[in-house]
DNA sequence: CTGAAAGCGCTTACAG
DNA sequence: CTGAAAGCGCTTACAG
């Protein structure tokens, strides 16, 4: 087994130092072009590839990587898991010394995401992971880091014209279209009502669950089954106001078939459902919540989407060191599988992501 | 921040060397019961752990790692993507020196792996990974790596009473449960026949797949729905014998609603359907093999049931050299999701695994 | 513009 | 039983 050629030989065979070789491989200016040249053309030859090992052993580079995202401590919210991805991929970095400067901010106070901001950009940092839910706060502060030259990464849903080096996510709207079809499943030939619940307060205007709810649509428009569905957002700040509106819209419609919630909050229908005498209605959601799990074991949710929330916080650190490592400009943005989930397969999902 | 100790530290703390220090860090003997203990104690004080990167830099150590696996060069069939995952990791340790000793072999010559278990036999190796298809034959060899303190993974499935340091595969019970859970989704009330067709020649006695329909059965014995579930092994050398197999099974039930493809040759069955004028049956199977991608798009095959193969190469050789390089006796098996795909959300696991 | 040296945190002979 | 030195493949000042 030929072993895979060192700086050293090509700084042999191209009759120059290392140090040379070092400067046109990271082409650091301070060689003349001929020089140049002549090592260019030895490391292909030799078909160089650096020793990231040894890259790493030897650069004691120090990452300061800001981490603008939603706090959370409850596994029954969504944003408890990509934190979690964070520190797993931080745990596994620990030699390339990696300082995370942690700004999770309240979800639902804007003036908090903006302290935060306020807060990184005193800072000194390499990279941001991000998730753009306050688009217009959000906007300013990417500019700004652009201007700097900072990288950041984007999880969740994607700025499309933006320079973030990577974007891991779920396409919404297929994800919307994989609910329906498994409700589609479900469903006989004798015209069906099918209900959207979300409670997501507009405010935030997160349009991932707009997009899922599009698909969601697109899917029935060109189905089959004729189908009816109906849309409701449900606000409440009560247990018996949620109560209320439920059974409003349950009396409203003629033949519930299936009940499909956009959002992560599906459990809030099952809790409700399982305190009526009829079950037999199809309920699929979104993300392996504690709660929505537990409703999914008993039967009550039917099918939950699980959008690998911990794998976009890995994938989302990881590939931001990445791209500051190997000082790539770009690395493809991650389609995160629409996972499908059952009482059946909870088993070999749950704690997994 | 405080930067992690390194074996300098421990070693002047200690007043040792640093080469005392390591003795004791892989307890090499060649160290006094006195210094050991002193060294012992710095080491927990300081909270110390091995730089990794520079332990595999310093550590050219070089790995021989048999691969003992179905030979297969086609999409559309299983093996080929294990391998897949294996070439993955493997470009992944480059630097760690690996070199793999590829012997696949025939799946449907009991010789041929038997040949390929001498080959190996001879070599040095320092681990290897297979998967217990012809298990008695595997039985031997397995014994002699024992005896020889070779390290083995395995994957696919699984070998209870062996010393493997490491599996990865799926709960090929609780999968037939899914296919079943699946099927009984699009059912009605109407005492439904299903049929359960497998291709896979019984003298490769592969339990899996026996182990699925066991789990399918399982879960329609203790459903609610009355359904009436056959079995049929099909063997065949023309696609005239196929068909004419297939046509005669299929006049013989009723009111046939469902099929479950316990192995991966569903698109045979898809291929049959899809010729007929009635495709309104629900069919369910395996793997995610280019033709069942296939059928799976068009609408002809509803549910496929995948492993993600090309995960359980990668992962198998990588813990591998985990276990190698950290010296570690086991390392927990994983259970591989037992991921559902379907036409709508298929595009995002296509060609990931 | 170029080279020689020191060092990253380990491991591995070698000497005593 | 213990220590000092060389080296893994790079990077990073420093000198010229």
């Amino acid at each position: 087994m030929q072993s895979k050629p060192s700086i050293k030989d090509i700084a042999k065979r191209a009759n120059v130092s290392i140090g040379t070789v070092d400067r046109v491989l990271h082409n650091r200016g301070q060689v003349s072009e001929a020089t140049r040249e002549k090592v260019q053309k030895v490391i292909e030859e030799l078909n160089y590839e650096p020793n990231i090992i040894a890259r790493s052993l030897a650069s004691k580079q120090d990452f300061n990587i800001g981490i603008l995202l939603p706090r959370s401590s409850s596994k029954n919210d969504y944003w408890y898991y990509p934190a979690v991805g964070i520190q797993k991929a931080a745990a596994e970095h620990q030699y390339v010394g990696l300082n995370l400067v942690e700004a999770y901010y309240d979800l639902n106070l804007v003036e908090s995401f903006q302290d935060k901001i306020s807060l990184l950009s005193e800072k000194d940092l390499d990279g941001v992971i991000t998730a753009p839910i306050y688009k217009n706060e959000l906007e300013d502060y990417i500019n700004q880091l652009e201007n700097s030259n900072i990288k950041y990464s984007l999880l969740d849903s994607d700025l499309e014209d933006s320079q973030r080096s990577f974007f891991v996510g779920q396409d919404p709207v297929q994800s919307g279209r994989v609910a329906a079809q498994l409700i589609d499943f479900t469903l006989q030939k004798d015209s069906p009502d099918i209900l959207t619940l979300h409670f997501n307060p507009v405010t935030q205007g997160i349009p991932t669950i707009n997009l899922r709810e599009d698909g969601f649509s697109e899917y029935f428009n060109h189905a089959d089954t004729e189908v009816k569905v109906s849309s409701h957002l449900i606000l409440y700040t009560s247990k018996e106001e949620l109560n209320s509106k439920l059974d409003q819209i349950f009396t409203d419609v003629q033949n519930l078939k299936a009940i499909f919630v956009p959002d992560s909050k599906s459990y809030l229908v099952a809790e409700y459902l399982e305190n009526k005498t009829a079950k037999d209605v199809v309920l699929a959601g979104f993300d392996l919540l504690e709660e929505n799990a537990t409703y999914l074991r008993k039967g009550v949710i039917d099918f939950i989407i699980n959008q690998q929330p911990i794998t976009q916080g890995y994938q989302a650190l990881n590939q931001l060191i990445n791209s500051l490592i190997q000082k790539k400009e770009k690395i493809p943005s991650q389609n995160i599988p629409i996972d499908i989930i059952t009482s059946e397969n909870i088993k070999y999902y749950d704690g997994l992501d």
